[in-house]
DNA sequence: CCGGATGTTCACCT
DNA sequence: GAGGTGAACATCCG
């Protein structure tokens, strides 16, 4: 499911373990550990440790430890955390709710005998220590006005394209981009530097504010045009019918009468 | 049965 | 360098 609103629902999630001394780590899946970390490398760093800090960049899950790494977490499409025995209260998206215990590619095991787990089916996601936070651009729910204009100026990649590429915009992905994009007005095949100044402020407020509505409603799949996303669906906002194109390599739902 | 799907990385094109 | 495309991952759904 992870966008950004979902990484930072798992983010306030992990925000439990928070002071809770490390016990054990569970790492069955090295394909799930990246950048050629092994499973002894991360229990060795982190048994002894305690999280002591639960901060997000984009759809990057960061807990830094008392005095070792921090511990970097991707969830993928289908990736997500459970704390406890307990997941966040978000609908799950992709299928039927069961949790095949072959799927916890990754979990932390705390001295009072509690568990941070990630289960994700489709191995997606992944762990590192010490990721490159500076890869990535500025988080999308704290920009600018300023740095939105300036991400887009000048390029000619369509602006969907722009808003989705993580190095310049972190968090972003191809829901809430379609789902911002048609409360802008904006198309998302248009050059992302050709935008008006008046454009780029009214995308800028879009964004800032469709962020702040879908994580109070709880996930990236419950805005306006979600359920219209589909092959016949209708604009939401005129009745038009929906354009469906690959834009920026991915499936773009966009309404073709106000969206210009 | 087949095609796609809330993502990222990489190789390979133009 | 800038963009674009397709593959890979594995499961579920229409």
């Amino acid at each position: 499911m992870p966008e950004l609103i979902e990484v930072e629902l798992y983010r306030r999630l992990a925000e439990r373990t928070l002071d809770r001394p490390i016990a054990a780590v569970a790492a069955p899946d090295s394909w799930f550990l990246k950048r050629g970390l092994t499973g002894n490398q991360v229990t060795d760093v982190l048994v002894g440790e305690r999280f002591v800090a639960a901060r997000r960049r984009g759809k990057l899950m960061l807990l830094d430890t008392d005095r070792g790494p921090t511990l970097g977490v991707r969830f993928g499409m289908t990736g997500r955390l459970t704390v406890d025995g307990q997941a966040t209260i978000d609908r799950l998206e992709y299928g039927s709710g069961r949790h095949d215990p072959a799927w916890d590619r990754f979990s932390v095991h705390f001295d009072d005998g509690g568990t941070m787990a990630v289960p994700d089916p489709r191995r997606l996601g992944g762990v590192e220590l010490d990721p490159d936070e500076d890869r990535l651009g500025p988080d999308a729910a704290t920009v600018g006005a300023a740095a939105v204009r300036d991400l887009l100026a000048g390029s000619a990649a369509p602006l969907k394209a722009r808003l989705m590429d993580q190095h310049r915009l972190a968090g972003l992905g191809n829901l809430l981009t379609d789902e911002i994009l048609w409360r802008s007005g904006l198309d998302p095949a248009r050059p992302a530097g050709g935008l008006e100044a008046a454009e780029a402020r009214r995308l800028h407020r879009h964004l800032r504010a469709t962020l702040a509505e879908l994580t109070a409603r709880g996930g990236s799949h419950l805005g306006d045009l979600q359920e219209e996303r589909h092959r016949t669906g209708r604009c939401p906002r005129d009745g038009t019918a929906l354009d469906r194109r690959q834009v920026g390599g991915r499936t773009t739902y966009s309404c073709p009468a106000h969206q210009r």
